[in-house]
RNA sequence: GGGUUGGUAGCUCAACGGUAGAGCAGUUGCCUUUUAAGCAAUUGGUUCUGGGUUCGAAUCCCAGCCAGCCCA
């Protein structure tokens, strides 16, 4: 009565999902059932002692991610956290009926649990000797292709699951992000500094110059920005009393899409009283030699583009933004020449500039386009102009420039650090003062705070993206963000 | 936003304007220490979408969608 019989031989999911129809019928049903590991395979396989074959057994459980059957024996492997673990199934062991369960039921991508005792291949591959196998979820889907992974970039963005399967570059950016926020967290906590989290909607937008997300608060009817970074709340908590303050936060910026750049990305921001610019420089070379030597097992660092290693070891370059600007234009009298003769030689020098632009927004042009890609070694960017920064103290011998650095490495900034303004009445002036792409909202409530007191202290901001970036030799901030932005699209 | 490259089987990729192919994966056999296992056979396509040119379009043209890269 019907024509039921239409080969699905060439559909896997259909084939996939017959033999979990068959294994239902037989009574077991893999979403029911549960494992419980002992071991991650990279532990388990620690414990096997030389020539002590069988000696050790474990349960181990993970995804299959190959899968070699001889007749009546089998080589697979699984995949945890850890990594891969081979499985060596036999019929001997099993037994007919549940040799034949693992021969046609299983397929790559379904989850296993396995008991067995561990030993060493003919080639020297540490082996569980499954004694017993439990299928914990069945995959539908196939996997990418073995041996070439997943690489259509937009299938990784926006199936990460499956590049992390497959593709052990990804895994080892993603554990590696891991580590390296877990050692600034350490860092900071074994300096006495105190971890918060500061709201992310936010009545104003301040502490940078950036476009921000705008949203709706239904109840309370009000419009609110996501935070474009943490700097005036963690300033309010110097001024509370909090001394040591640091945030690790997601930060929004309503701005294009680029290989530097995510809608979405994570910066450190730490702020310490008593404290200046000049000791946000030692603390941020504490924290990077020790960041590296601690994640990746060295201080040098291979550097793609510009083909030089990055040695975070050696002495750290301090340099001045003016001496940069002069050394590049060949102009030592560059910061007195008029406006016209500036854009004049920035246009020599292959730059577009806006006819609206400030003075200091056409040198700094020339800085980020022609200087600051050339700083591939760690590079202290000292005194930058009073105009890009608003927050920060002016020096005292020249007002024109700020008591500040911005540290770059590999051509991209890392980290900028102030000694931080804490006048209200300079403060405000500052903020009234700015101009052209820097302007920022005025947050009246920071003010009222810092006419309460806020001590002296050195604060820095760190680009936890850009960080990874540099330290796994990332193409793009999309590889080291496990789910980019991307357009939305409907899902097949 | 502009320029540019791409979108073909589950995945990785081929295909002068003339019957859309391979490898892996799948299916069926054989195979009890494999390492991208092997051997044999075999299934599988709305060529991103919509128009156009043409006797004939994966291929050429136009528009759109999505992504990558470069630029702003």
């Amino acid at each position: 009565m019907s024509d039921i019989p239409t080969d699905i031989s060439h559909d896997q999911h259909a084939v996939r999902r017959q033999k979990l129809a068959d294994l239902r019928a037989g009574g077991s049903d893999p979403f029911r059932a549960s494992v419980a590991p002992t071991h991650f395979s990279a532990d388990a396989k620690a414990l096997y002692v030389e020539g002590q074959d069988n000696a050790v057994t474990v349960t181990v459980a993970g995804r299959l991610v190959t899968f070699r059957v001889q007749g009546g024996s089998s080589f697979v492997k699984i995949q945890d956290q850890q990594g891969p673990i081979q499985l060596y199934f036999r019929r001997d062991v099993l037994g007919e009926e549940r040799y034949g369960v693992f021969k046609k039921s299983l397929d790559l991508g379904d989850i296993i649990g396995v008991t067995g005792a561990l030993f060493k291949t003919k080639t020297g591959e540490i082996t569980v000797r499954v004694d017993a196998f439990t299928l914990v979820a069945k995959a539908l889907r196939p996997l990418p292709e073995k041996w070439h992974g997943l690489s259509d970039a937009e299938q990784v963005y926006r199936q990460r699951y499956l590049d992390l399967i497959v593709n052990a570059e990804s895994r080892a950016r993603l554990l590696l992000r891991s580590r390296v926020v877990s050692h600034i967290r350490r860092f900071l906590e074994g300096r006495q500094f105190i971890e918060v989290e500061t709201p992310v909607l936010e009545a104003t937008a301040g502490g940078a110059a950036a476009r921000p997300f705008v949203t709706h608060h239904n109840a309370l009817n009000v419009d609110f920005f996501l935070r474009i970074a943490t700097e005036l709340r963690l300033k309010r908590l110097l001024v509370g009393g909090i001394d040591r303050v640091f945030e690790i936060g997601r930060i929004f910026r309503n701005e294009g899409v680029s290989r530097k750049h995510n809608p979405e990305f994570t910066m450190l921001e730490v702020y310490q009283a008593y404290s200046d610019y000049r000791g946000m420089m030692a603390l941020i070379k504490d924290l990077l030699t020790t960041l590296c030597a601690e994640v990746l097992g060295t201080t040098k660092i291979k550097h793609a583009a510009s083909g030089q290693d990055i040695d975070f070891a050696g002495e750290w370059r301090e340099v001045s933004y003016k001496e940069l600007i002069r050394t590049a234009t060949g102009d030592a009298e560059w910061f007195s020449r008029s406006k016209a003769e500036k854009t004049a030689a920035a246009e020599k020098l292959g730059l577009a500039i806006a006819p609206a632009w400030e003075e200091f927004e056409i040198t700094n042009e020339i800085f980020s386009k022609k200087i600051e890609p050339t700083l591939i070694q760690p590079t202290f960017v000292t005194h930058l102009p009073k105009e890009l920064c608003p927050l920060a103290k002016l020096n005292a011998e020249d007002p024109t420039v700020l008591d500040v650095f911005e540290l770059t490495i590999g051509g991209m900034e890392i980290a900028p650090a102030y000694s931080e303004q804490n006048d209200p009445d300079a403060q405000r002036e500052m903020f009234e003062q700015q101009a052209g792409e820097e302007k920022q909202n005025i947050d009246q409530d920071f003010l009222l705070a810092l006419e309460h007191g806020m001590p002296p202290a050195g604060g820095m901001g760190v680009g936890i993206d850009r960080l990874c970036i540099l330290l796994t030799g990332a193409e793009s901030i999309r590889d080291v963000i496990l789910f980019p932005q991307l357009r939305p699209s409907d899902a097949k």
